[in-house]
DNA sequence: AGAAACATGTAATCGGTTACATGATTAT
DNA sequence: ATAATCATGTAACCGATTACATGTTTCT
């Protein structure tokens, strides 16, 4: 799913402007599991605004820019009522923090501490942001996708500190044999024939 | 970070083809938390030799393409060391499926209703996975980073199973006020000045 | 018979990020 | 003073995915 159709579903809930919508992916709802920069975010708009699937309003501001108010056409509605008919692609997930924790080994248990800690630190604030958001949910879809981060944070806060004595014993050098039995390397007919590069 | 570091740490912990890499991030340890096609990993490995930080070795198979096996090199561990020095970069987590379930007053209860079950069917059979490595993990890290994945995914399973009514009542249509609430229009000094697109 | 696993690699494409350009106002 | 917020937009770049190309063996 692509910017463009993130977009429309948005202003599906609301009007808005390119930059307000960005703003919701940074800080609002969506900020846990979406994300789109600016250069992506004023393209898709002008694209759905030449497709007729929105329209907008320029609003004069005192002391500010003009905005481009945009709204939902009738269109746009059914374009992405189809869009969710389609199956939702899979999450996707990419934590460089917890690659980094299959190294605890090569790192100092200093190291380690600091990054369980910073990244302790970064939950707390996403659950103040969390429980603000809990609190002023006015539809169960809001409700619910505030809860579910919540119940996911919550999980990971625990799990980070009961068991991070696993990984701050200091570093223990050598090879982790976890990843190798995973590539079980058929000795038997495998010849090796030349070696470059080192 | 590229993916061509994702492979240096790989290699840090055992030999690999580029194959093999490739499986360790689509069903192995890594799978949750990263992810990689053979067109990056492929010429990402011919990179990191180029630079002297890898080195492999031509195996002959029977009756199998030959392969090349990828060891990191003296050098290739110190320039791997250095990336841990960097911090990690945030997570980055995109979910459709979270997406949709704010539109779930777009769609019929039967629609929210297969899209959760769908949903807890994937986590359960990632639970079984998450199991099996948390059998065989022989090394602290592996133990830490499956159990992570568990704690994780049980509470998401537990909240989709406490939490579904929310989302799964018949389709009530009507605009969100939660996202609108985001967004305080500062009614006061703007002013429409033109209507385009619809 | 056909699909899936094994195995490597290149080229075209594409979506998206980063940086750039501009500029007033407000908060620190 | 300086940074941050508000506000829109473009261009360059880049990393990564997808599709293509090739071929054997094993599993269903």
């Amino acid at each position: 799913m692509d910017v463009r159709t993130l977009c429309l579903g948005i202003l599906s809930l609301c009007d808005a402007s390119g930059y307000e919508i960005k703003k919701l992916f940074e800080d609002g709802p969506f900020s846990e599991f979406l994300d789109a920069s600016y250069g992506s975010i004023y393209p898709s708009l002008t694209r759905l605004t030449e497709d007729g699937l929105v329209s907008f309003q320029t609003m004069e501001q005192d002391g500010r820019p003009d905005k481009k108010v945009y709204s939902i056409t009738a269109n746009g509605r059914i374009a992405f009522m189809s869009a969710l008919d389609e199956d939702p692609s899979e999450d996707r997930y990419r934590s460089e923090f917890l690659f980094y924790l299959v190294f605890s080994h090569l790192m100092s248990a200093n190291r380690v501490a600091q990054l369980i800690d910073a990244r302790i630190e970064t939950y707390k604030n996403k659950m103040r942001t969390i429980s603000d958001m809990l609190e002023t949910a006015d539809t169960p879809g809001a409700r619910f996708l505030a809860g579910h981060s919540k119940a996911v944070i919550e999980a990971a806060i625990r799990y980070l500190e009961e068991n991070r004595h696993l990984v701050e014993g200091e570093a223990m050098l050598g090879q982790s044999a976890s990843v190798g039995h995973h590539l079980e390397h058929r000795q038997s007919s495998e010849r090796a024939v030349g070696r470059t590069g080192s």
